[in-house]
This record gives C-alpha cells, sequence and structure tokens, in this order.
DNA sequence: TCCAATGTTCGATCTGCATCGTACTGTTTG
DNA sequence: CAAACAGTACGATGCAGATCGAACATTGGA
C-alpha cells in the first residue's frame, strides 16, 4: 500500500487552493469525497458524481488536488484509492470544508430575505 | 452617495466566491483592502499594491469582485470608494477572511515537520 | 507467461479569461 | 458651456489551463 507523494500540509498555501478549488470538476470531486466520507476509487467517481470526462482528464484533476494538498492516494493493487485530507485541511484551513458543503450550484433557494435589490 | 448594485449576501455562492480569489491579482486586492480599510477606485491602489495593469483591468477585477460579494462601491462625486464586505462575508463564510490574511505567497516556511515524503 | 484492467503521461487542441487600448459616461470646476 | 478627470464598456488579442486520445506503465489473474 504506496503512498502517492503528497505536499505537507504547513507548505500548503491558500493561492494554491483557491486555484484548484475554482475549477467545477475539482469542486465536484472534493464534495463527492466529503459526502461519501472516507474512500473513492478513481472510475468509480465519475459514476457516482456524474460526470462525462476522460479518464486521462480525471486523473490530471487528482493531480492538482492532490498537490493542493486536499487529497491523498494510495496504491492498491491495480488501484488507487482517494480520500480527503479531512483532519489536515481543518487544521490548516479552518472553516474551508464546511463553506464548501453548504452551497451547492442550485440549493440554498430557502429563505432569501427582501433585501434583493 | 450612490451605492454600486451588488448581490444580497446570502444569494452568493461559494463556487462564484473561489472563482473570484483565485486570480492573484483579484487576491492582491482583497488583501489590500483587509490590511488597509476603505482606499479609492483609481490608482491610488495600482501604486499602494504596487499591481502594474491598466485601469479598465482594474476595473473589470473590481467588477469581479463586488459580483461575487466580496467587496462594496460607492460612488462620491467622479470617484468610487471600494470596501471589504467584512461582516457580510464573514458571516456567509467564517473563516474565509482569516484563510487569505494567513498565506502570502512565499511566507509561512517557519516550520516544516519531517513528513514529507 | 500472456492478457486484461486501472491509471498515468504525453502531445495536440480548444475554450475561457486576463489584459489592453479606445471610446464613452458622468461629474466637477473654470 | 467646455475642459479635465475618474471610471466603465466594448472589441480584440494572447495565454494558461481544461480536455481528449493514444501510448505507456504496473498489477493481478488465467
Amino acid at each position: 500500500m504506496t503512498e502517492v507523494i503528497e505536499p505537507a500540509i504547513e507548505t500548503v498555501t491558500i493561492d494554491v487552493v483557491l486555484s484548484a478549488l475554482a475549477d467545477p470538476v475539482r469542486l465536484t470531486l472534493v464534495r463527492a469525497l466529503d459526502a461519501a466520507g472516507d474512500w473513492t476509487c478513481g472510475s468509480d467517481v465519475l459514476q457516482e458524481t456524474g460526470l462525462t470526462i476522460g479518464k486521462s482528464t480525471l486523473s490530471h484533476h487528482i493531480k492538482v488536488l492532490r498537490d493542493a494538498g486536499m487529497i491523498r492516494t494510495r496504491v492498491n493493487g491495480t488501484r488507487r484509492l482517494v480520500t480527503l485530507r479531512y483532519a489536515e485541511v481543518e487544521q490548516r484551513f479552518p472553516g474551508l470544508l464546511t463553506m464548501l458543503r453548504g452551497d451547492g450550484p442550485s440549493r440554498c433557494a430557502a429563505k432569501a430575505p427582501s433585501s434583493t435589490a
């Protein structure tokens, strides 16, 4: 069970994290990991999230998220297991994962105060 | 003292905020606002931040940040005064402004644990 | 050993966005 | 009213990054 190399959480900057999370596909991936709990395997995530991207594109996005310190990749046989670096990210950027969770692209239409002007 | 139209904070999604903050110029602007308080829209900002962009580009970035709910623009005569929507952003996305503050592009080289492998 | 399955790497393409210059709007002042 | 100033709007350009397909590892099993 080798681990793919990843940055120490202390060396991760918010600049890089913001760039990583600015992409809708990567945001979807992180949310899926957060919601689905522990592990999600590479290609399974496409089916689970409904993303329609090629596997090389997925591989690219996973690398970006890993370099941004958000996720961890462990090699298990012929498969890669991906997980959120939950505790570390929460420690380094408190509240970040919570705010990612709150807003789906079209949720949150519950109660809008009348100050829309 | 008219106010330029801005979104209600409740309608702002984290997706839009992340896209807005993913740009280094806009991140610089937000940090400058956070550090210095209010300022005017024009060449003051460029001089203060050391940014070397045209004024139309600056205007563009300010619009993006405003649409993302991060800043407010007030019209005062022939000038525009820009402020950070501090309390509102903090209420909607707790901790966000703090984590923007923490990381300069090259700071934070203090103590890296030996878990780099 | 050979084959199938899973991901990564590489090169090419294409789209979105940052940037710029110019023209335009609105405001203050002479 | 005209001129100067501050900022916006718009069209054009260039580049970074998202995407894809194909070739290349690596592993597990027949």
